[in-house]
DNA sequence: GACATCGTACGATTCGAATCGTACGATGTG
DNA sequence: CACATCGTACGATTCGAATCGTACGATGTC
């Protein structure tokens, strides 16, 4: 796409979190999780790693005949950069908007809320540094 | 793209915000407010348009010679499917992370972080309902 | 050593978004 | 009426993401 909303694919995402939350990942680790969900052919993932590696996402190095990919980039800095090409271009820059939107979209429980409120206030708490889901 | 991250590209919602902003639209009014930030031909926006038609985000009806355009779905509906889509596939689903990671991005406002709260807490005080920016 | 398996290398294809040019009918102006 | 302008119709092209198949070398197993 000549413009497009966000700098990475459905797919690209799929592959960075699951790298994410592995560590250090093969294709075939990566294949075998995503197959869990999906079928998809392992070429398939090999190509996309290979093109978040040209991109910068992803770095790989040898391992005896085979690569082992790992992040090069944090998921918070790759999750901002999304994120901040959505508040631009979709949300006009206004976070009370996308906020708003967010709100609601999932309805929240008052323990979400008061989570929410801690966040926004500077107590992030940040959940441990479990990148997977 | 077989998967993509958005239902939309970046000039389809560009155009789209701007329909929003006229109410009624013509291909050239639309041209005329986006060549005012960058160069794109005329039958590009003709394009995207027909092709913003066809997914059902525009209707059009003929005015004379030519055509004008309305949106079909409002703004929130719109912006909620793309948020929704991204708090899926880049957040694991969770709300907290996403809020966590906007107020990372740009540092707010003491007075931004009250209009936050507020709106977490559902007074929203949608302020009227000015669709563009 | 023969054979199956594993993993990469390479390239082809598809699909949707984005971009634009040309052709042509309708309309307005002198 | 001649001419310029406006707007659409149509189609071509490009680009990136996504998808996969085949070929081939390396490795492990009997």
């Amino acid at each position: 796409m000549r413009n497009p909303l966000t700098p990475l694919g459905g797919t690209e995402m799929e592959v960075l979190r699951h790298v994410w939350a592995l560590g250090r990942a093969t294709v075939r680790e990566v294949h075998d999780r995503i197959r869990d969900e999906r079928r998809i052919a392992y070429t398939t993932v090999m190509t996309v790693m290979k093109n978040l590696a040209d991109k910068g996402y992803l770095a790989f190095e040898r391992d005896g005949q085979s690569y082992v990919y790992e992040a090069k980039r944090r998921p918070e800095e790759v999750q901002g950069s999304v994120l901040s090409g959505i508040l631009d271009k979709v949300f006009g820059g206004d976070p009370a908007r996308l906020v708003q939107t967010l709100v609601a979209q999932d309805d929240l429980t008052e323990a979400d809320r008061e989570r929410l409120r801690q966040i926004i206030d500077g107590f992030d708490g940040a959940p441990s540094t479990s990148d997977d889901e």
